[in-house]
RNA sequence: GGGUAGUUGGCGGAGUGGUCAAUCGCAGCUGACUGUAAAUCAGCCGACUUCGGUCUUCGGGGGUUCGAAUCCCUCACUGCCCA
């Protein structure tokens, strides 16, 4: 147990306040109150957000109570980037809808049956000015504008709202509501995670613990954020989210195996050797945790297939089992319109720049002319179209 | 309240009367290569096209001009500074 809880710890943690305290607290199996406040602006948890659910999960499994809190308030309020953002009351609706689909998304790791489930308007919205202003008094502005990336933005000259200084107040407060003992986020949250720890003693309360995790890449080596696109999301498809996978540079692979999975860290720095040696090819590496990750949100049978399907399609080349089919109604169409129709290019432009450039195929042979006119004699033939496409053609 | 700068394609950011469908970087797409949908390299990257061109874009609206992303007016929004 003692191992188990030195691994929480430290795995893909950055920074645990107060260690020492948290420690003490999980080892003498008091039953603690976690804290995980979820935005809920965008409709999809992506893997970064993952990193965090799965330490609830460990600390689930542990016995502990999970308090997941909505950011519903928040979240109306809004960004103050979203400028054309809808009415509030149309905001609601949004809310309304993406708060069902996240319980969804966290269901895939944790037993959502045993979570305390909040939304922050149900105490944000009673709070009095006068609460408010006691709330704000228990920071100074130096201390907000020191904050990195506050202080970043400042020194760049892009503006920095005063709603903005009230969001660690409010995030801060569900703290105190919820009498929580330990709150994580990542290492971005840090202001706001003490925040709760400074309110918390305000209200008279023992501060909370708080954890703060590394943030992973993206797919493309940025920060992953949804406003990049460069996420892997909880709900992505087995075979798209195996392949994210694959599709992001090797120098992750361990990042991801640490943060994302659950495999043993002895078996992590056994993989991370072999690469080091050279004796473990990265791709296969890379593969096998992509595989793990899907098995983490769609089960075995399909991350398997999805690896099948990989191997098969990416690697080899080969023309999957399955392609999906497009039915034609006239008795013949330009090849450029077959590959907007069947979703393969969002444009006759943008087909035809596919075609152009050599990238559509039929038995292993190029097809290079836009104009080229499909009759019956390739119903049923299957097209390549670019690194992932397959599309097979039916005419009626 | 005063001053000042700005609003450009998915993002960042050039351009300041024609050669601008608009430099460049990122993201994306295609190909080559490869131990990978990594890396690297090359090309592409508004839409439509009978491939000759055509059409709609540079915050909104109006105007000047043979011609405007570029000049003028006006509206909207935003930054920064001073108070």
């Amino acid at each position: 147990m003692e191992q188990k809880i030195e691994e929480f710890l430290t795995r893909g943690v950055s920074e645990v306040i107060d260690k020492d305290n948290l420690k003490k607290r999980l080892l003498s199996g008091e039953r603690l109150r976690i804290k995980l406040g979820i935005d809920p602006t965008s409709p999809n948890l992506h893997l970064g957000r993952a990193v965090t659910l799965l330490k609830m999960k460990d600390l689930q499994e542990m016995g502990h109570q999970i308090v997941l809190i909505i950011g519903d308030f928040t979240g109306v309020i809004g960004d103050t980037s979203d400028k054309e953002s809808e009415r509030p009351m149309l905001v609601e609706d949004v809310v309304e809808e993406n708060l069902k689909t996240y319980a969804k998304q966290a269901g895939k790791l944790l037993d959502m049956d045993k979570v305390e489930l909040h939304r922050n308007s149900e105490w944000l919205g009673k709070l009095t000015y006068k609460e408010i202003t006691r709330q704000a008094n228990a920071f100074s502005v130096a201390e907000f504008i020191h904050r990195e990336n506050i202080k970043k933005r400042l020194d760049e000259g892009t503006r920095v709202s005063l709603r903005e200084v009230l969001y660690p107040l409010m995030q801060g407060y569900d703290s105190v509501v919820l009498k929580a003992d330990l709150e994580l986020g990542g290492t971005d949250q840090r202001f706001n995670l003490l925040a709760g720890r400074e309110l918390q003693r305000e209200y008279g309360q023992q501060p909370q613990d708080v954890m703060m995790l590394n943030l992973i890449e993206g797919t493309d080596g940025r920060k992953m954020s949804s406003s990049w696109g460069n996420t892997i999301n909880l709900l992505d498809e087995p075979n798209t989210m195996l392949g994210k996978v694959m599709s992001m540079g090797d120098e992750l692979i361990v990042k991801y195996f640490v943060h994302c999975t659950r495999v043993s860290m002895e078996k992590v720095s056994e993989i991370e050797k072999g690469m080091e040696k050279g004796e473990l090819n990265p791709r296969d590496a890379k593969l096998e945790l992509a595989e793990e990750i899907t098995r983490i949100y769609h089960g075995e049978e399909n991350a398997k297939e999805a690896r099948e399907y990989f191997i098969r399609t990416i690697s080899k080349k080969e023309t999957p089992k399955e392609v999906a089919e497009f039915e034609i109604e006239k008795s013949e169409i330009k090849l450029a319109e077959f590959l907007v129709f069947s979703g393969n290019a969002s444009s006759m432009s943008e087909a035809r720049r596919k075609i152009e450039q050599g990238g559509v195929s039929v038995d292993e042979e190029k097809l290079l002319d836009p104009q080229m006119i499909l009759g019956k004699d390739f119903d049923g033939k299957v097209f390549k179209i670019g690194k992932f496409g397959f599309a097979k053609i039916r005419f009626k």
